[in-house]
DNA sequence: GCGTTTCCTGACCATGTGGTCAAATTCCAA
DNA sequence: TTGGAATTTGACCACATGGTCAGGAAACGC
């Protein structure tokens, strides 16, 4: 008699600003059918979200691109908002891994411009998590303030003293930690988010992400130069 | 008896995608309040837009952050759409004209930071006009197609022309130069668009621009280097 | 086969939304 | 001061939207 059967409240404690009181941590097994549909609408409502952003997506267009009914939606998940915060729920751990795998004992140049490459690759590979992320962010992060300030904060401020250390063994140029992290997000990022405008300017015949790869690649390499 | 005293139609064809047959070009004087309340009506569009993009803001909203009634929103402007178009046509002006300005005869270096540190008050200045921008482009560019691979293509394609002579004659280093230009909206538009995060990140005692400025002047000083 | 749980949906509802309209109010030139 | 134009708005409408609900259809354990 389990309602919303899909729903993972526990792991959405994370990201929600407002803590909820109950999580009644229900059933877990998962059928196989849940597991499908409660995928499938996910992808639905991410390819919506991401385009739309949380306000302008509709839970029938949701319904629509996931080949479901909209009643079927509400029983996986109890509320538009829920889907969306499941959504930035995973997206975040995606999101912090690369970075987090920055390692303090390899070389300095090498693990940047490794994370630059997985960056760029999640751009390529996973265009609309990007864009979910940017919208969330552009409205001011009204659904992941807690995650921003919290674990995002925590975790920057553990690679900034890394490559801090880097600076001061002079195994790197010395630059704002912080700000050259922003600006591998800015660069990476850019390419999944506004790929529109960069497809339109190149023109065709271009593989932007390769381009971007290389390019990137050549970037930083001449900035961390000491 | 003029309908929509304030919309200048004539201006807007160059963002629309599908040309308008009529547009009466009515009658140009714009009365005191006309002007005023237009301005007040953008002013309050612009917010709500840049905040919401063009599906999640409301007529309502904008009413009340213009503190004019619905209907008179619609009196000055004849829907909706109409606003959006309008702030679109202004921003891509004031958007463009930093590159504009880049002098094919100047110093290439003290040229391209510039342009720079043009983009980068411009975020400062106006974050709202640079997350309106991201919210077009996250959305796949809906009501700026034309403009993107005309106007802006144009005079990228142009800009990426005397970057190449530049770095024929040796007085920058050899770049693609479109991804350079990439490159400088990437890392200065940041700043407006994920302003949050960027503050978040940082925590209190920050000047994100301020700082932005210095970093951004020594990562183009370290990259252009022949 | 059968009872129970899981899954699914048509019909419905309250509210929000973009936009209309007729009438009221304000502005301003003669 | 007054008449016509410009400006403003309360009331309204058709439609979209998030979400509910009672009941039907599959799926599953036995």
């Amino acid at each position: 008699m389990a309602l919303h059967p899909a729903a993972d409240w526990a792991s959405l404690a994370a990201v929600q600003t407002t803590t909820r009181p109950e999580s009644p941590s229900m059933s877990r097994p998962q059928t196989r059918i849940q597991q499908k549909n409660s995928e499938t609408i996910l992808q639905a409502a991410l390819e919506v979200f991401s385009t739309y952003g949380f306000r302008g997506a509709t839970l029938d267009q949701i319904a629509e691109v996931a080949g479901l009914s909209k009643p079927n939606l509400i029983y996986y998940f109890p509320s538009k908002e829920a889907m969306h915060q499941a959504l930035l729920t995973r997206l975040l751990d995606t999101w912090l891994d690369p970075l987090r795998d920055l390692d303090p004992d390899g070389d300095p140049v090498a693990e940047i411009l490794r994370y630059v490459r997985r960056k760029i690759e999640l751009s390529r590979d996973y265009p609309r998590e990007s864009r979910l992320f940017a919208n969330e962010i552009l409205q001011g992060a009204p659904r992941m303030q807690a995650a921003i300030a919290g674990d995002l904060k925590t975790l920057v401020d553990a690679k900034s003293a890394v490559l801090l250390s880097w600076m001061d063994e002079g195994r790197i140029a010395r630059l704002p930690p912080q700000h050259l992290i922003f600006s591998i997000w800015a660069l990476t990022q850019h390419y999944a988010d506004f790929d529109t405008q960069v497809r339109a300017v190149l023109g065709d015949g271009h593989d932007p992400f390769a381009e971007a790869g290389d390019y990137l690649d050549t970037l930083f390499r001449k900035l961390l130069a000491p």
